[in-house]
DNA sequence: AGAATAGTGTCTGTCAGACAGTATCGC
DNA sequence: GCGATACTGTCTGACAGACACTATTCT
């Protein structure tokens, strides 16, 4: 089924797209895929996709359904950002993108399978290095803005850690995300007394005194 | 021209909804409408309308003109809140509603106009009193919290003041955005030396010492 | 003088930043 | 002991909260 020009005009395309975050050897990364299909055909993008009214129980559910398809990951949490919306922005006519951010775990992040898209690859956020589909260039920015300032106003990238991790560990994936080394005094001061973090009864070490191993609690939300 | 009941299956309807906030003898208002048609008729919205992509340049400028026709306002700041999504939100099917709030200045609050609508009312956010329609007391509670966390971190709502005003009228319009008393002191220190708040060469007075008379500087933006 | 509001000064507690110091492992 | 990393303690400056104090007008 397809509809004429004129429902086109007074329909506009639904998008999700959805900047999905990891973290690799103390650096952020951001997963993008090279398109399949025009428009834009062989340019890299962030993945997303038409919203499915007959599928989909929401945007957030279609940005989850997008991920399972394109790139094979079920994501955990999902956060909007905002949208983008114009008669320009995509060739095929009036478009509204609504832009979400997600944190895949870092054991997760080799499992990435693509599907249904030419590549993928994991780029800096901060200088992509391809040259991106539509206004993703943009929307990239803004989602790691608004993952910033989620870790800016105290909020713990949990998502983003492997099962088990040290204090240390997750200071690294904070200064990852923001782009700046941290004080680890000042880190462990703030983070001191979270709910969200459960000592186990573990400690891993070196050649060096034994770190304390955490977890994250039951039931933990990012940016609760 | 109508699209049959499949075509609505695949097409969401796209709705933009605005909570217009104003302030009046210290309260702080939100401007509500009651719906003239179906869905919904005769019931308590935000004013909102549906998306017309052959007029609107983008999502924030079809919320602009739904100002315009329905209450016939011209607002010069629109901020997106977020997106609300689903199958059943609205009879009509599957939707999507685009929040965003705007505020309009104090000395024009006598100035709306209904138009289009059944009846306007200026409403207590935090408790309307009116059954609201859909799910429009979620999200005027969003809205509200928006609004609240820009000024609490530090944006100043000038776009609400008249022409000219004081430090105090603006301590007062802050207060009845937070629903809770500022400290003089504290207020004043925080916004002194504002490049957004220029003194003018007046200053009105009372049975008291005069106070100095401010304008908002020219090219201000609330949130930036 | 007194009432009323404008505007300033100051004390205190909290917290971020910076950084030094102590603890505990392997070798 | 030495290197390496974990973890803690402390000094300082910035700033919010609380509140007292001064300033200027009208009556």
């Amino acid at each position: 089924m397809t509809l004429t020009n004129h429902e086109r005009e007074l329909y506009p395309t639904v998008l999700v797209d959805v900047a999905l975050f990891s973290v690799e050897h103390n650096d952020l990364q951001v997963l993008l895929v090279r398109r399949l299909q025009e428009p834009q055909a062989h340019r890299w993008a962030l993945p997303g996709g038409i919203l499915k009214p007959d599928v989909d129980e929401s945007l957030e559910a279609s940005a989850r359904r997008v991920l399972r398809k394109k790139v094979s990951v079920d994501i955990s949490h999902l956060e909007e950002v905002c949208t983008f919306s114009g008669p320009n922005r995509d060739p095929r006519g009036w478009s509204i993108s609504v832009l979400f951010y997600a944190l895949l775990p870092r054991d997760h992040i080799g499992a990435v399978i693509k599907d249904k898209v030419e590549q993928i690859d994991w780029a800096d956020p901060n200088k992509p290095g391809h040259r991106m589909a539509f206004d993703h260039d943009v929307q990239l920015a803004a989602a790691l803005s608004a993952l910033r300032q989620q870790v800016e106003g105290h909020a713990l990238p949990l998502h983003l850690m492997p099962a088990h991790f040290t204090l240390t560990d997750l200071q690294r994936t904070c200064e990852a995300i923001l782009g700046h080394p941290l004080d680890k005094g000042v880190f462990r001061r703030r983070i001191k007394g979270s709910p969200d973090l459960v000592p186990i009864d573990k400690s891993v070490g070196g050649a060096h005194r034994p770190a304390q191993l955490y977890r994250s609690c039951e039931g933990f939300v990012f940016a609760a």
